[in-house]
DNA sequence: TTGCGTGCAAAGGTTTTGCATGGCA
DNA sequence: TGCCATGCAAAACCTTTGCACGCAA
């Protein structure tokens, strides 16, 4: 029943690229295929794509589309710091990184979802998408709109 | 400049189609594209994405993913009704449809990322996912479990 | 008559799958 | 030695695009 993984170079190094890579900013398969290939042994396509499913099954990484319009999928580590079910994620349109909102916020609007609106949200899979304080600043200063 | 659309029987099938079918419960492209083909006068299917794309352009539908996971886009109605850049949408995962949160909750929830975290949401992007109060109470009354 | 909308088929990009080989335990 | 992981190539899938024809205005 135990599946048995084995310890090969190629899970190592995607594991240790998705570590080094995507704890802020999410990339896409073809992104972590390009990033690996500049390395060397770098895995194939298809064992990048299956080892991504396997540890977006075991909860190692989420996938995800980066942003609601998004043709493909992107893939972040999240590892030890697995408790994303537990609050919301916010995505900046900009520079395309995740913050966790670990705040009292997150609970209130769950709670009041539930009581008012009857709604049972499922906050690890709900993406909050915006602009972020760093590209907010960046575009203020610069004078840009959108 | 102005770009002087027809009247086509294709496109009223598909508004027609996408008002009735689309309100609640979006729809992805090839389940639009198979429901036209029903009826008489069916649009082929690349007629079908060029006019959802143009619609979606236009503001009149809203592109977007079926979940966070999902593979596909699917499209919604949007309509006359279209303040959905003002509030948060709260889709249920069981049943797929959208609720629009036109709540205070929803502008408090924007203050609060605004002034404590400095990020900008945009709400009209921004897709809660969860379980509706209608699948809840079934999946209660049953006693079933995800 | 003009040129937009259409349909078909082919191309495009992303992700999955089949199958034989190679490597870990 | 047994079985998992890999690589390649082909397939599947969704969506876009090219081109010639028909139809709305």
């Amino acid at each position: 029943m135990e599946n048995k993984r084995y310890h090969t170079a190629g899970r190592a190094a995607l594991v240790s690229y998705l570590t080094q890579h995507t704890k802020e900013r999410p990339q896409s398969a073809e992104e972590i295929y390009g990033g690996l290939a500049a390395g060397a042994g770098a895995p194939g396509r298809s064992s990048v794509y299956r080892q991504l499913g396997e540890l977006a099954d075991a909860g190692v990484v989420r996938r995800f589309h980066a942003d609601p319009a998004g043709e493909s999928f992107v893939y972040q580590y999240v590892g030890d710091d697995r408790h994303c079910d537990r609050h919301f994620h916010l995505q900046c349109l900009r520079c395309g990184r995740v913050e966790h909102l670990c705040c009292a916020c997150a609970e209130n609007l769950q709670e009041h979802l539930m009581a008012e609106h009857g709604f049972a949200v499922d906050s690890g899979h709900s993406v909050l998408y915006g602009v972020c304080a760093v590209c907010a600043g960046k575009e203020a200063r610069r004078g840009s709109r959108v």
